[in-house]
DNA sequence: GGCGGTGTTGCAACTCGTTGCATAGGTCGG
DNA sequence: CCGACCTATGCAACGAGTTGCAACACCGCC
């Protein structure tokens, strides 16, 4: 097994930029992180606790004024070795696993105007993705030519997810203009 | 639930292009429809027999020379029913989901010139995969522009996979000119 | 005739992630 | 004070995919 288990590496990185509750973290995922792995709550619950249990994090209760307490939860060293450990490993280059891809090569077996409005709900969805991350391109990196360490490779990752946007658009206005 | 159990859909769309045995559908899946869509064999003999349960398919035992006998499936009309009502369901876009992203972002928290060898390795895949896709497309697509129906589906779907392909390289280059 | 290799099918256990629901503390408006 | 709503945490059941293993048939080789 080369490769499971992910979210808890994906945490112990979104906690070696910052320590955080569960519900951050969450919150978190929903934006930056999660722009390439997204998890719900939940899931992130149940692996906190049992990163706990490996003593891969410790927690503190944290009180809070107006609100409910808190549990915020930082890296260990037997985190961050394990972190260490496997950012070293071999990652397997994964396929697509699109959905839409299947629906796209199948409009020959149903109605393709319902696929083509398929179609088009994605590329709307690309496109608004695409003003998104370039919004925060500009805003948090405006000149990426002076980034190092943690920033650049930030920056890098946010930059790959405006290609792969931009990608998308082309893909699906190629198909929808194929079948215009 | 919007989306889920697509692998039925997936080899609903194979056995409509072409009945098949299980065995045949991995193999096939590890080709053309496995670029967008993987599963092992165990997993779709499973779903084969669920199809079947379900009437969604039919089956007819094959004898052959000089092997053991196969199940063909076919696709009945309740399965392409079943087919056309999930073309025709929206599609949520999801997010990337890529341990090698979440890796380049993490890079600072342990040996870059791991990270960067994972990288690398990931590239050479990428490039690989690419001279792949586009030997198919000069094969069995040479000129485009005469497709129609289920083969131009099947070209624009495999350019997307060049499309994609071509922007792993540029991204992952990227990265790794950064840190050079 | 036994032995290993390949084709073909399949079960069982496990992991990962989602969905639905539950609990408990706190604020705010009527 | 009651109800609606938000924050924060969590359980249980389920869906889906992977991994490991196994059974059986048929081939060719020694």
């Amino acid at each position: 097994m080369i490769s499971r288990m992910a979210l808890e590496h994906a945490l112990l990185v979104a906690l070696c930029e910052q320590p955080a509750s569960g519900l951050e973290l969450t919150k978190r995922f929903s934006r930056s992180i999660g722009y390439f792995w997204s998890a719900t709550h939940q899931q992130i619950y149940r692996v906190l606790g049992r990163m706990d249990g490996d003593g891969w994090v410790s927690v503190s209760e944290v009180a809070q004024e107006g609100r409910p307490d808190k549990k915020v939860y930082a890296v260990t060293e037997l985190g961050r070795a394990a972190l260490a450990d496997w950012l070293a490993q071999p990652t397997e280059t994964q396929s697509l696993r699109s959905e839409l891809a299947l629906k796209m090569r199948a409009a020959t077996w149903g109605d393709r105007g319902a696929v083509l409005d398929v179609v088009r709900t994605n590329l709307a969805d690309h496109h608004a993705r695409l003003e998104r991350y370039e919004q925060l391109v500009a805003r948090d990196y405006p000149d990426p030519s002076i980034l190092t360490g943690l920033e650049l490779d930030q920056y890098l990752v946010l930059h790959g997810g405006v290609l792969m946007e931009r990608t998308w658009i082309t893909w699906l206005t190629e198909y929808l203009e194929a079948h215009a």
